[in-house]
DNA sequence: ATATATTAATACCTTTTTATCCTTTTTATA
DNA sequence: TATAAAAAGGATAAAAAGGTATTAATATAT
């Protein structure tokens, strides 16, 4: 199991790939996408849907429809692409599941683990979508396998 | 979603306990802890079983018996626990769920993701299951609901 | 207008995780 | 030696996550 659920994993993959390839404009099919990151098809498309309801991305249907990210939402950070997908958990839960684990009731591990959850929101927050573009072209970075 | 899995929460919880309530020796059954971690018991038993079997945790049939954390284990760092449970993906594994992405094959959030990888691994590996003992008896932290 | 390419919506299937129940084995001690 | 207490183990079920297939809706080129 890693930090992210793989529906997350996918969906960031998605939307660096789709942020990537249409930068200059255009738009990019739900295949090519899934070719592009390695992802099972029917899969992503649900992901791509659900996150273009929530604004994180954009569609267009018909011919020469397909998936793209404006230029505002290509300025987003990663943490509203997770907060869509897995909720904001990750940013504000208790690492051992207690439910009102809090300052004034804290948990054992709850101060050290306050600090890590503080180092992913940061992270995550502080990377907007777009900021990898540059190194998706240079092939320096992979996003399949 | 949590970094860990409900598992793995609940066994982290079960070790603070069992730690705790069995420092000064004698053993604690399963009904016990359950109700002191607010898990549900038979799934609690499973998950202690393999932690026996896996020597994170000791534990004696018959009357009398139940579940104990020896003088050698309660040193143990709860990175043993999360690797005995959830495995090591959680501190090796890429952010994007990407099989061959490494320091020569990088993903995008290759470096950033390294760093967290590594918080939470230290902040594991430097946390002693025992260490939460005293807290526990003065009540300082909880370990239910 | 119509055919076509495309996403949207929906329904369904599979696997994994979480949870429960029941039986068996072990063991202390009366 | 019988009994009771406790964990161990097996079988199963429910829920959630992950994945597939099909159909509907729609924009656009012709």
């Amino acid at each position: 199991m890693g930090v992210f659920s793989k529906t997350c994993e996918y969906a960031l993959r998605a939307v660096f790939f789709i942020a990537h390839r249409t930068a200059e404009g255009g738009k990019v099919g739900i295949k090519e996408v899934a070719d592009g990151i390695a992802s099972p098809e029917y899969f992503l498309a649900k992901i791509l849907q659900d996150l273009s309801r929530k604004g994180i991305i954009q569609s267009a249907k018909g011919p020469h429809g397909g998936f793209f990210i404006d230029d505002k939402s290509r300025k987003n950070s990663l943490s509203e692409v997770v907060k869509a997908v897995d909720g904001n958990g990750l940013f504000t839960g208790c690492g051992l599941g207690l439910e009102y684990c809090s300052e004034v009731n804290p948990c054992p591990l709850h101060n050290q683990f306050k600090d890590i959850r503080n180092q992913i929101y940061l992270m995550l927050k502080n990377t907007s979508i777009e900021q990898f573009n540059e190194d998706l072209s240079l092939g320096i970075t992979a996003l399949k396998k």
